[in-house]
DNA sequence: TCATTTTTGATTGACGTCTATCATTTTCAC
DNA sequence: GTGAAAATGATAGACGTCAATCAAAAATGA
């Protein structure tokens, strides 16, 4: 009934607790005979060593360190807000969190930070992977010092993380090519693109992913270039309307970056007619509101509280050495209108009383 | 630092130890002065009790069970297999999961199965809510009894239970009718429905919803009387095949219920030319398939891994008499062929070697 | 075979909470 | 002020593990 103990397990391999302890622990010093005579044990009772107990017993207390960019991304804004409810919930079970702010998209940044981060006493660290290789050794150096990293939104190369938390970024770009290639059911048209930078691997990846489905399954779309905003809204807006007033023949829209506050602006200030299908990624406000108002018609989200939770359950399992729990694969979150979440802002629960009601 | 203790806090309210968890676990018989000396502290402190330490001291094991209808449904063997999956995980963290049968859509099945539950021991349990007040007095005795009750899927009535995880079904029938009207793109059309009874409150507001987001926004659209086919494949193959000998001016079909198998054969039987588009509910193999395949074009899909792993967390919240922990809402998710998960078997995670890859 | 090293056993005190017992003090009614 | 009831204090063992110590036994090498 009860889930044996290592007290059960050691009296079944016919060794002392002592012995046992030695090999689950690793502590060496042990003969290769008991080592067997213990794991058999294990395996035939079916020990599983409680976590709970043994981290009552170290006084282990997780430590965790989020390197987030910093800056007016509603995206990580997003994120941010679901780690400290998170963290505010966790601290019952031994969960410390600590955001660090980092410069978007600065190797310097991120490389600093590694450095900085005071290495005694953390345990796994979350950061947005930037590509190129001036993040190895640090990383390289951290994970030395047995901190367990894991790549958040952005993948790093895999022998630098022990685990990515993201989403498939070419699925991503195929899914939004799949929808604005459906509705347009059969008629030809233009698609116009825009993306942060060509460095972000993201953003790549997205377009890539667009351009395949477009190519292979909607050849009667054609895909203009890509305008290049640095994800800043002002130059999205100025982008927009250039390419709009060069050519009205424009029957959609896809941005695979962020600054859609000013792709919005745009739209309102062109308002061309017939609409564009519009296709953005991320649910944040304004997102959430152009597509409530039927300026854009469809989102690509990857929905940061997910993803900010996942990546702290992954940390702990990599932190105690255990299997990775189930954890279904993240996809892109496709939004209309109408499978809206209920309140964007994940942190409408309130972190101190608990209220929120428990029926979402 | 380190967290306070209950020794702390009775130190700080200047009462002993005893008197102290007197308070924490209300076993009565202290001053009401206490009391307050007591909470007073633990707010000052911050105090939050150690779950791990005190269920280790209780012995505590969280005793679950997951009543699912039997059969052949996919979406139930889905989530069968990621209980079993989390089952295994989870003892590590005493949490016990049963799985028990029931006949599906049977009142009488629902009710027998709650009045058999061995009480003793049992903490919490999980049951895909059927309308009508046949099930009330069961639940009030179970819940009287101090067993938490979630709804899964279906809801039962509010004050029927605890708390319901599961998707916002008229949202799904609004997000069906979204995608079905933009890929008309302003193009008349006729969409045959098909639902599996309309006793299940599930498919009664998927079919209003979709209803509402048609009449409002694509009034182009028709929408024909839906096939009630029980769940059954053949009863849907039959109903697929007399309605479109019957009309050939149907563009669209929208199925709310199960059964697709026979809607996958009744298309690739009649192959109506142009092929209607489809949109189906829960992704399992065979939809997966027919999506892969171009045969049915969305699925909405309610993730039952993600929906067992849900119920399993919040019932521990509710045992424990916690706070909810951060939730994000239960979305309906849109596959297109693009954005679906590698593996549709949640249970290809190797349970016994834990042996999968982190990054999924 | 003896000295040395390696391996084992036995035991102990944390960790923070629960549960129980028993003795003591305070409060209250009369 | 007395007696009963209510409230409080003090303490101990358990839960399963970790980490450490010390003594005893076994294996090893010369």
């Amino acid at each position: 009934m009860r889930n044996p103990t290592l007290s059960d397990v050691a009296k079944a391999a016919g060794v002392s607790y002592a012995t046992a302890d030695r090999v689950v622990n690793s502590r060496g010093n042990v003969a290769d005979k008991s080592i067997r005579k213990v794991q058999a044990a294990m395996e035939a009772l079916g020990y599983v060593r409680d976590i709970a107990a043994a981290n009552l017993s170290r006084g282990r207390v997780y430590r965790l360190a989020f390197l987030l960019p910093s800056g007016p991304n509603a995206f990580f804004a997003k994120m941010r807000a679901a780690l400290s409810n998170l963290a505010a919930h966790l601290s019952a079970e031994r969960v410390d969190i600590q955001i660090v702010d980092i410069a978007a998209f600065s190797h310097q940044g991120l490389r600093a930070a590694l450095a900085d981060i005071e290495v005694p006493g953390l345990d796994g660290i979350a950061i947005v992977g930037l590509s190129g290789a001036s993040l190895q050794q640090p990383l390289a150096d951290l994970r030395d010092k047995g901190v367990s990293v894991v790549s958040l939104v952005s993948d790093l190369r895999a022998d630098e993380r022990d685990a990515y938390v993201g989403i498939n970024n070419l699925a991503a770009g195929r899914t939004a090519a799949r929808l604005l290639g459906m509705a347009h059911s059969g008629r030809a048209g233009a698609v116009l693109t825009l993306a942060g930078s060509l460095d972000a691997e993201d953003h790549i990846q997205r377009l890539n992913g667009f351009r395949d489905v477009i190519k292979a399954d909607f050849p009667h779309l054609t895909i203009l270039d890509p305008i290049l905003a640095k994800d800043d809204e002002a130059a999205v807006f100025d982008g927009m309307v250039e390419r709009f007033k060069a050519n009205d023949q424009i029957t959609a829209v896809y941005n695979v970056g962020a600054g859609n506050q000013g792709l919005v602006r745009a739209l309102e200030a062109i308002a061309p007619d017939p609409a564009p299908l519009c296709v953005v990624h991320e649910l944040v406000a304004h997102s959430r509101a152009a597509l409530e108002s039927g300026l854009i018609h469809f989102i690509i989200d990857q929905r940061p509280d997910i993803e900010a939770a996942r990546a702290v359950t992954i940390l702990r399992a990599l932190i105690d050495g255990r299997s990775k729990p189930p954890m279904p694969e993240l996809v892109p979150m496709i939004y209309v209108p109408d499978n809206l979440p209920a309140h964007t802002d994940p942190a409408h629960t309130d972190i101190h009383t608990g209220k929120a009601p428990l029926h979402d």
